[in-house]
DNA sequence: GATGAATGAGTCTTCATTCAT
DNA sequence: GATGAATGAAGACTCATTCAT
């Protein structure tokens, strides 16, 4: 095995331990000195390669991500397809990968991001993000920079599904009123709530597919056995 | 002011420096430290008080939690009211409970939980729970029971909407085939989500009782435009 | 009960929580708050009464120390008996004292004379110690009095036994050139180590005054089965 | 200098800093911060090396206890030679080792033990201890393991002097019934609290060897000059 | 380029003592 | 005179990061 060889064996052992040490420890408890242990390598390597710990997160959660995003646009894409099919797919693909990425995407989106320190991340313009916190009070530049990252990551994981939604609403496939960009969000991080809820309890029982068809179903038709008691229904924004 | 009453009030800064602290910490990143200096009194008083950190942190979670818990039972037991009033009113108190409590709520479920960390607390008979890890290995005891009385108050907390629930499958409200529990749940982690992404940002302008009516509406009657398109659908479970 | 009594009703229960909790955990491990705990009073009332931690341990052994020489001397000064009976008197005493007393007087010796930390008690005069360490530097002016007045005590306990010897001596009872303090401070303390040893594991089993007999005749008279083995024996100092 | 050597000169450092320490001061009362400034060298190094602080304290014993035993069993071995001297030889390294050891061995006997706090390390099969306490109580088990290493390292102590006992008996060297492993316990013990006692204050006038031979003959021999006192003795234990 | 020894700021926690009521 | 709330100095230990080899 030559040089680069070895780079890139160590780099995924790496990888490797990363993942397997925030997974099972989250963010904050997770140590440097556990990931060498496991991935057989130096302290120094590892910096080198990543130059700290949150750029470590970062760039195993980015790599995954990208994945993730390949497959969501692919099932949001396929074409000949009804809204609802689309719906369905897309949600299968998150389902499957938050089944293997439970911990991890759990770390991502509260502790990451902020949010459990009162972080919000708002889109000003498309792709432009500003953080604000609950308490008023701006967070030091490098950590806005560090944060801001994470809640771009999540932005992104909600287009595709958005843009089915856009497509929906065209079609007149929605009820009016409804507001897309919320509900794609929600639609995704409720079922996120599930998937974290059932966390692995009974992943080997249920299929993604069927969990997402009807996951999908019950959002599209809801819960309620008579429509027809809507009736008095209207201007409802229905987040 | 006597002896009792300077207890009473050195709590209450102290209580009050607690929810502040790890409101804008997370609880991993809060310090004693800046409790003390914010209550404006000494370590050893705030340890004779409360004991230790995790100790400090339950006791705030838990008294919120009481209040809120009173709250929502009255909601679930208002007499007279259709099932989607009852409903509506538990997720109204709900939404203005996280709406205070956004950060906090957030730390207890994924920090103090440990599902950051692959921890799931399973219901083995009513109101005994059992810890296992998405790897096996059981946590230390000492961990294990500090962890397990979030989890017993977060399931508490399901109780009062699957209460409702059950009044609503026996009316023939719902489809059938629905798992009551899950719902429940789920539905109360759905809504959280929407809060902690809105964080705030809106919430002076949202009405939480409006929130709260057009969640529900949302769910129970589905985002379809036309729900005669679920001819086709059998033995759904509508998760 | 009025008011005297009372406090003397206190105090007793004072000194009893604080013999509890230094025989179970000796000194540094023992706390204030255990011994209020057991003695079911106020913090205030312990510093009323005694001041402070070392001040506490020492009234207690100070009272111990106090009986235990009225005895020591008692059985010194039995007239008529010869001198092994008086010295198996003394031995016996010392040893049903220990037994009771076994951590207490380890702490003593141990901790509260300092010799774990180099220091040693040195009599100028009679009456008169002054104290130095191993490592010749003094300590403050405050450790020193309050280290001293333990070593007194060690000091007096040395001193029936001591008295025996001299009497010993004076009758030719010893072999030559034994340096009297030092034997009788070994004796008591060569004894001393077997009852910390022992330290409760017998204590029902063995009489104190049979293990009392059996030490001073094997001191007297050697272990050896063949005393003529000593034949070329000269000048010993015999410590 | 190597990084290799550079790493044996950090622990000498730390190993003699530590060794200052705990002379000076006893286990309690000595601080890690006292250790690292002594050593000059960051708190981080310690801990990398040496885990916690009793780990450092039984890593610093431990060594010197290797090299006495050493030097102890050689001395028991010493062919051709009679029982007396074996027991001069192996009580002369004894007193050798603890006028350069007197506090650490104090505190390791004292504090590390437990003795002080009533613990006793009882052998029930060779090699193997179990834990009791004056109390009744089971001390917690991570405290029994830390304790209990220290009793091994006493008990294997007496291990030499033992040997030579059983030697002498097997020889008719000594008068029956007594109890060989009690007596060599004893004789160690004994002579250890001269040597805490003079603890330095006459080492350098005291030659090791005589205070050894001394000791040996006034245990043999008795201190009586006429052993003819004994004729009415039975059954002693003579412990 | 890989390594891992060294670092020290930062945390939680303990406990003797004080003093106002 | 009894009380116990309040205090804060002190101490063990963790862990991300650096840098000389």
């Amino acid at each position: 095995m030559n040089r680069k060889e070895k780079e890139i064996e160590t780099r995924k052992r790496l990888m490797a331990a990363t993942e397997e040490v925030f997974s099972r420890r989250g963010y904050a408890q997770a140590t440097m000195d556990e990931i060498i242990t496991l991935a057989d390598t130096g302290k120094g390597t590892l910096y080198n390669y990543f130059g700290n710990k949150d750029n470590l997160f970062y760039t195993l959660v980015s790599r995954k991500h990208g994945k993730l995003m390949e497959l969501m646009w692919a099932a949001a894409g396929e074409s000949g397809r009804s809204i609802e099919e689309k719906l369905t797919s897309i949600v299968t693909v998150w389902v499957e990968f938050l089944w293997k990425n439970t911990v991890l995407w759990q770390v991502l989106v509260f502790e990451m991001t902020g949010m459990n320190r009162g972080y919000m991340g708002i889109e000003k313009e498309k792709g432009t993000f500003q953080l604000v916190t609950r308490w008023g009070d701006q967070p030091p530049a490098e950590e806005t920079a560090a944060v801001l990252r994470y809640h771009r990551l999540l932005a992104e994981e909600a287009a595709p599904i958005a843009t089915v939604y856009e497509e929906g609403i065209r079609q007149k496939f929605f009820k009016e009123g409804t507001s897309r960009k919320d509900i794609a969000i929600n639609l995704l991080w409720s079922l996120a709530m599930i998937v974290f809820y059932l966390n692995g309890q009974k992943q080997d029982k249920i299929d993604a597919k069927i969990l997402a068809r009807d996951f999908v179903r019950s959002r599209l038709y809801g819960l309620a056995a008579d429509s027809e008691k809507q009736r008095e229904t209207d201007g409802r924004k229905g987040i």
